[in-house]
DNA sequence: AACCTGACTTCGG
DNA sequence: TCCGAAGCCAGGT
C-alpha cells in the first residue's frame, strides 16, 4: 500500500479485467471508487502501465472507441484487442453489448 | 516547490 | 441537441 486507496484499486480492477473484453476510463475510476476520475485512470495508464504489466490496451473511451490517434498508438492497441477476439465495426468502435466487461457478470 | 497537462466524463446553460 | 466548464490528482517540467 505505497500510493492512495485509489490508485490501488484502479490498478487491480485494470489487472481483473479478462482477455477479449474491455472497459471504459470511467467505468474503472467508478468500480475504484471515484466515478469521476476518469483522467486519473488515464495517468495510472500512463506511469504504471509499463512497470506493473497492466493490460492498457483493454481500457478505452465511452463511446466504444480508442482515444489514441493514428500514429500514436491506436493501431497497435487495436491490434492487440483484435488478437485477444475483440471486433471493430466500420466506424472502429466495439460493441459493448459484447464486449464490454461487468464485474460479476457469469458470462464472462 | 509550484504549475501544467492528460489515452476522460458528466452536467448545466 | 450542442458546447463550455468543472471534477479529479499524480507526474513531469
Amino acid at each position: 500500500m505505497s500510493k492512495n486507496v485509489f490508485t490501488e484499486q484502479a490498478i487491480e480492477v485494470i489487472r481483473s479485467i479478462p482477455e477479449g473484453k474491455v472497459a471504459t476510463y470511467g467505468g474503472v475510476a467508478a468500480l475504484a471508487g471515484n466515478p469521476r476520475a476518469a483522467r486519473q485512470v488515464v495517468r495510472i495508464l500512463h506511469t504504471c502501465s509499463r512497470k506493473e504489466g497492466l493490460p492498457w490496451q483493454r481500457v478505452i473511451n465511452r463511446e466504444g472507441r480508442i482515444s489514441l490517434k493514428r500514429g500514436q498508438g491506436y493501431e497497435e492497441q487495436k491490434k492487440l484487442l483484435e488478437q485477444e477476439g475483440v471486433e471493430f465495426d466500420l466506424s472502429g468502435r466495439v460493441n459493448f453489448e459484447e464486449f464490454l466487461w461487468i464485474p460479476g457478470c457469469k458470462k464472462n
